[in-house]
DNA sequence: CGACACATGTAACACGTTACATGATTTG
DNA sequence: CAAATCATGTAACGTGTTACATGTGTCG
């Protein structure tokens, strides 16, 4: 639902074509998550068939020009208005992974936690290079807050990744594995010995 | 691409039907992110369609088993063994609101942040009773690191949006608005003005 | 001219998600 | 018996994403 409100806020401001859009839209996120060009226009026709979005006029250049509606407007200032779902109440794959690993007997936890660490680490380690890099440029307040919203999920998850190695090596896996077997259903008599 | 794969890992422990690996998924990842039953079946035959699973006998109760393949084992073994795309790199959606609340003119993207930090407040205080509530429990290793990984991702982002908050106070968006006409298409000429 | 960027589109697919239908079994 | 739970499924939809086709204008 993200790109969709993105686009439709942008057109808020005025009428714009397809890859006007695109471009706005990469400005304004510092570039941090690339929008496939043809992305913009499938989610355009979809803004349409929900009456948010209308088609005006053409250009001289032959730009084809989208435009927002009431409704869209409307849309818009809820959007504003409103809680988001953020990253905190997304799945986390990363933890479901760890959490699987943990559980799972004949999975070494430990080494699955050290690659996803070292995975998360050089993510960190690049964004904090980039923040460096573009530190003097003419980057605009909300590109360098998009730059330090990644940094701060990348060190978060790095920190917990690292916690996680910790709890695993001390804690052990002993009480935390987790058989198949242990769910058996209520109604119950042994069910399936896996393996 | 976190369910088909967590339940493939669990298929790797041994056969299981549907609502039983429903109960494994939900116990292990501390049912932090609810499953719908139905997605279950919907996952199980799309990774039938992969060759990853196939259907085994039937129960005596009638439970369906599914059976995972070598196809699937390989594929369980190579997600444990490599990175995978955390929270850190998916697209933001508080932080694209905020973004665009920073450059567009006329929202004010002060209270646009406050109101996603009040909830960003809400939800890391929601998760900490729940960890509080849960302590004495027999909560397993596994859930109470998928419940330390909601803390923290939930605690990243109030951090961040408060930093955001007195940036935004402090540097303002004097320089941070964007019309879209600055945007202009090089081959150019003045095009569209917005309002 | 040829390469490249601009610009618009389309077709197909993946996954996640929900709502609904259906039956059996347990339990109060 | 009635309600709740267990269990299996299906049909439909939504967004995100990619790969591809196509044309035009610019620039060296």
């Amino acid at each position: 639902m993200s790109i969709r409100h993105a686009l439709l806020a942008i057109l808020d401001q005025g009428p714009c074509y397809g890859n006007q859009l695109r471009s706005e839209y990469n400005r304004r996120t510092g570039a941090a998550w690339p929008l496939n060009v043809g992305q913009i226009y499938t989610t355009l026709d979809r803004l349409e068939r929900d009456g948010l979005v209308r088609t005006s006029d053409r250009d001289a250049q032959g730009h084809l020009f989208y435009e927002i509606s009431d409704g869209g407007r409307a849309e818009v200032a809820e959007w504003f208005a409103n809680p988001v779902a953020g990253l905190s109440s997304a799945r986390d794959d990363v933890a479901t992974l760890v959490a699987l690993a943990v559980t799972l007997p004949g999975v070494d936890a430990a080494a699955v936690i050290d690659v996803q660490l070292a995975a998360a680490r050089d993510r960190a380690a690049d964004l904090r290079r980039e923040s460096i890099e573009s530190a003097g440029s003419d980057m605009g307040l909300a590109a360098s807050l998009v730059l330090t919203a990644r940094m701060a999920a990348a060190d978060a998850e790095v920190a917990w990744l690292d916690a996680a190695a910790t709890r695993v090596g001390t804690e052990g896996n002993t009480s935390g594995e987790l058989t198949v077997d242990t769910v058996a259903p209520r109604r119950g008599r042994p069910r399936n010995t896996p393996q």
